[in-house]
DNA sequence: TTGAATTAGTTCGTACAACAATTATTTTTA
DNA sequence: TAAAAATAATTGTTGTACGAACTAATTCAA
């Protein structure tokens, strides 16, 4: 089979436009540990796990101080919440200094998913970062750091 | 006004894994270039101008060549394809050889806009990649693909 | 201290992402 | 050639992204 159809290579292989290779790298990963997640029978997605993992690292943030760490949407957060509710990882309490907000406390449960899940993530960031050293690593994040910051600037021009 | 609220510093500053280091450049890349777009109303979002621009490169590519040169699903290129024809940007001609198939054409239209928006999307790219120098980003991209290739392997080792 | 602005969270609408299942057509192969 | 396999596109469902509009509670200000 020599000829496969239309037009075959000049097309995927397009290299090189860098904002092209961070998008396509960015969700290659998200797909990996969303595949990761869902062969293991987490019942979870990475999402979710993120919002988790931010809890495990402080208890009983309020649904906007989830937005901020995590870099999502208020509405998004919301409905993770939701999601992680109804799986009984997590419970919504009425803060009583100020009945407008939730503190958001991880159940037992919620603490024996971490227990299940960090393993699984541990392995897979250890396939993602292969034949790349901490040097190369504190570089790229250096790099996207860069990035980052000169899409924050307020100033547009 | 010192203080804005419960616990402030310690989650905003998290630095430092590089998969949410990644995560969230992409994410902002995304974002900046989605809103670069709304503020100059061009009424097409980040997704469809990447298919605008594939197309511009080979016209009367079939909707799974598109797939595989933006790395998008198929059944995201049906949905998007559908927005592309409803602004008549674009539009489907039935492959003779092939019925099952279609042809993507750009439309006057398509061409139209594509012109309209390529040097919005150049200014926001070099905004984007700013302090970055050449053999820097060659670096970058160079990292990147180390770790799409780590998570494209057929073995799941 | 009432009235105006803020703030926390939710709901709504549109768009994209991934996966599964389905239809229509084409190609294999037996 | 008829049945089976493969292919192109679509539809459906769930989840995420983001803006806008909305409710309820809180804080600011005149």
């Amino acid at each position: 089979m020599p000829e496969t159809q239309t037009q075959p290579n000049s097309i995927t292989e397009r290299p090189d436009m860098p904002g092209f290779t961070l998008e396509r790298t960015a969700k290659r990963m998200k797909q990996f540990f969303q595949q990761t997640l869902a062969a293991a029978g987490t019942e979870i997605t990475i999402d979710q796990w993120v919002v988790l993992q931010t809890l495990n690292q402080q208890n009983g943030l309020s649904q906007l101080d989830i937005a901020r760490a995590t870099f999502k949407d208020p509405p998004t957060i919301t409905r993770i919440i939701d999601l992680l509710c109804q799986k009984g990882l997590t419970e919504r309490i009425t803060d009583p200094d100020d009945r407008r907000r939730f503190r958001i406390q991880l159940t037992d449960g919620g603490y024996q998913k971490i227990d299940e899940v960090l393993p699984i993530i541990h392995r897979a960031r250890g396939k993602a970062w292969a034949k790349l050293d901490n040097g190369q690593i504190d570089q790229l994040m250096g790099m996207l750091n860069t990035v980052f910051n000169n899409l924050s600037s307020e100033d547009t021009k």
